[in-house]
DNA sequence: TTTTTAATTAGACACTTGCCTAATTATACA
DNA sequence: TGTATAATTAGGCAAGTGTCTAATTAAAAA
């Protein structure tokens, strides 16, 4: 979860990953619609390759990446956890709620 | 979206968001559950609350924190336009298939 | 009022990140 | 074989991040 995260946290890399959902594409393609030089977007693949995001397979001269979209479930599992309405749970002794225990407070 | 996953993207501030999961929980009761000090626990739920990911309520002397799951909402539909099924699209100009163009470049 | 407790803010420091250019590797083609 | 093209690796630099201690703010309690 941590690569994953990590990988997530740049617009550039989150860029790409939004292209390969189009289509999938060559490493030159990919840098061709950025500004910033070929190797930092070669550094940028190999991020999102390590966090298991894409897929790269060498055809000859050129490599193609891909999404590989199994992550993007474990992802959602994760995020789903917080979605559902949490368990009621008191979070002081006396079990008073929110608005009781700021007016005992608060006066 | 870039501070979400900026916020999402360190270990102790995930902890954090799970440990708000089960119950609300105050500053002080969630740096007891660190090691690292206090100030720096204050400056990782300050991000969190920058990227909206919880919300903050002063109760006298205390500082009470609780999950704001709305934007757990919002990331959802940022993953699952990833897990659908990608549009099939042609990555190159004569509409061949990865393995037809493999086997023409490699042989 | 003075002291204690909860929490944040300020400032400093080491480490990481993203970017660049230059060099290298690997394939395709004349 | 020698040259051109695609992509990655190497090394260096500026900016950003997470951590700490010390200082500050705010509320509660003695």
């Amino acid at each position: 979860m941590n690569t994953l995260f990590r990988a997530l946290d740049d617009p550039t890399r989150r860029q790409i990953l939004e292209m390969l959902r189009e289509k999938d594409l060559t490493a030159g393609e990919i840098a061709d619609a950025f500004t910033i030089s070929k190797p930092s977007i070669s550094h940028h693949l190999d991020l999102l390759r390590q966090a298991n995001l894409v897929i790269s397979i060498k055809e000859g001269q050129f490599v193609r990446y891909s999404l590989n979209t199994t992550v993007f479930d474990e992802m959602l599992s994760w995020v789903m956890a917080f979605t559902q309405k949490k368990k009621h749970k008191k979070s002081n002794k006396n079990g008073e709620g929110r608005e009781e225990r700021e007016k005992r407070i608060n006066g």
